[in-house]
DNA sequence: TCATTATGTAGTAAATTTACAAAATTACAA
DNA sequence: TTGTAATTTTGTAAATTTACTACATAATGA
């Protein structure tokens, strides 16, 4: 099992590092990847004007054991990525070409952090959430959405959370943590001054707290326990549109969970939940 | 290049149909798919009990021109498969399976709605919006969340934009209408009475009622403008986990979309806001 | 010029496909 | 039922294609 998620992307990082034939064979399959998976050794050696052996030695180069194991992965890396590498909206763009790019990134930052899930802080994260007598939510600006969801989401499973956006009662409730207290931190940059100082704050009490930000970051360091959000943001840079995605899916595992900790016996509780629903919606046609 | 999404599925499918040997073949392979796509015909067949040629008969019922091509077919199958079958988080699953499965699930979902994207209703939906002179998003529970996002993200494309919750406002608001107001109703179930009541006011105004939700739900049915979102939430029946994340990608085509009928001489002013927020950080170290 | 690396040739081994024959199944009539 | 012919299914063996290895030659660089 290869863990590379794009083989197109190493050849074509590679590329000035090879021979003068592997080269060849690296630009026809760059040329048509879809067509080398088909082809049989001989005819991508044709049509990169090489001998068959520069293909096999090619193809052991990039971590193969020969030809057909080569197409396999680069035949899974096609189909997996759905490009594999999120396209900025142009201007030239039209309401045929914009919408799939959109969509391309955030599949493709979903798949980018599904293969590289911070799964030992998750599980930690799970721990104290499942045991707190109360968790917060905090998150500003886009991520003032996230923790809302987040609210909403947990409190089904209840388990005693809030969330607040005012800069005051943050300070407030993060000097008033205790033991049990989960202040969970939600934030793209991970430097938003009014957030970093209030986990400074909640982390000089007894209670607990969680950063669901990017690793490094001072809200970071200011955690007991970070869950790394590490998506490259370089389509657009005014606004977080792929990284909010991310930590919405991450806070549906540790919902998930929390609720596998429970346990079966817990269902009921949710259906109960559900039926309290009912009388504000139509019936179904 | 074969349109069939899931090739274990349609196996599984025919696998009454199919004779003595082929069915040995079918069994053998959906009971080890990604060995399948790793071995020779030869040892298929040993491990499926049959001969080498069955094998290659079966392969090409299946629409293969042979065994490697359909090898190949599988492959992408599984590759781009993964996603295609959403799979329930059981109880019996660890830290290890159902974060993956509820990415799966997620990463489905967009690539589903992707397929299906109905480009008319958000190109008009996008008309709307760019000449509105306010706009107002209301989604209550779990879209309550969805509409925060969407404030947030519009707010920065200058348009006038608010959100609301409360059942009095909006009925309030949803009266007030007049030429150039949109009202923007976001719901998973399109059922929620508090929602459809609303829209129904709305839609008796001068204003533009659009409608995220479900088409032919009864909140679809009070908009001029429905963009359908039809995510199947068969995998967890008490909280809408990827339908949420299918309409933030949508409110971002719109926003998207907002943003390339300004043109590019808009640009400096999303600059101004980013500015305007470089002081509530910490400088990046 | 020598050492080293890169590339190709030719032969070999392996895998796949085809053609054909044997076996099994089915249909039908006695 | 039972036997027989037609049909389908399956396997054997040969042919063909494909991929790999060993070795030789060419190119490169010290």
């Amino acid at each position: 099992m290869t863990s590379e998620p794009n083989l197109l992307a190493v050849i074509q990082r590679q590329l000035g590092e090879l021979n003068k034939s592997e080269a060849k064979v690296a630009k026809a399959i760059l040329k048509a990847p879809e067509e080398a998976t088909r082809s049989s050794i001989a005819s991508l050696a044709a049509a990169a004007g090489v001998s068959e052996p520069s293909v096999n030695r090619f193809c052991k180069r990039f971590g193969a054991t020969g030809f057909p194991d080569f197409k396999l992965q680069l035949a899974t890396s096609l189909a997996s990525g759905v490009k594999y590498v999120s396209r900025a909206v142009e201007f030239s763009d039209d309401i045929n070409t914009f919408p799939s790019k959109l969509f391309d990134n955030a599949i493709n930052a979903l798949l980018t952090a599904k293969e590289g899930l911070p799964l030992k802080a998750i599980a930690q994260a799970v721990d104290q959430i499942a045991q707190a007598r109360r968790v917060y939510f905090f998150g500003l600006g886009t991520s003032a959405a996230v923790a809302r969801d987040a609210e909403h989401k947990f409190f089904r499973f209840n388990v005693p959370v809030s969330t607040h956006e005012d800069a005051m009662m943050l300070r407030m409730l993060s000097a008033s943590g205790g033991v049990g207290d989960v202040f969970f931190f939600i934030s793209h940059t991970g430097r938003t001054r009014v957030l970093v100082e209030a986990a400074e704050i909640a982390k000089n009490t007894e209670a607990t707290v969680v950063a669901l930000t990017h690793e490094g970051s001072p809200l970071a360091a200011q955690s007991h326990c970070c869950i790394n959000v590490d998506v490259e943001e370089d389509t657009d840079q005014y606004l977080p549109m792929t990284s909010r995605l991310v930590q919405l899916v991450i806070l549906d595992v540790l919902a998930a969970g929390v609720t596998l900790r429970r346990g079966e016996s817990f269902t009921p509780y949710l259906a109960r939940i559900k039926d309290s629903l009912k009388d504000t919606r139509f019936p179904p046609s």
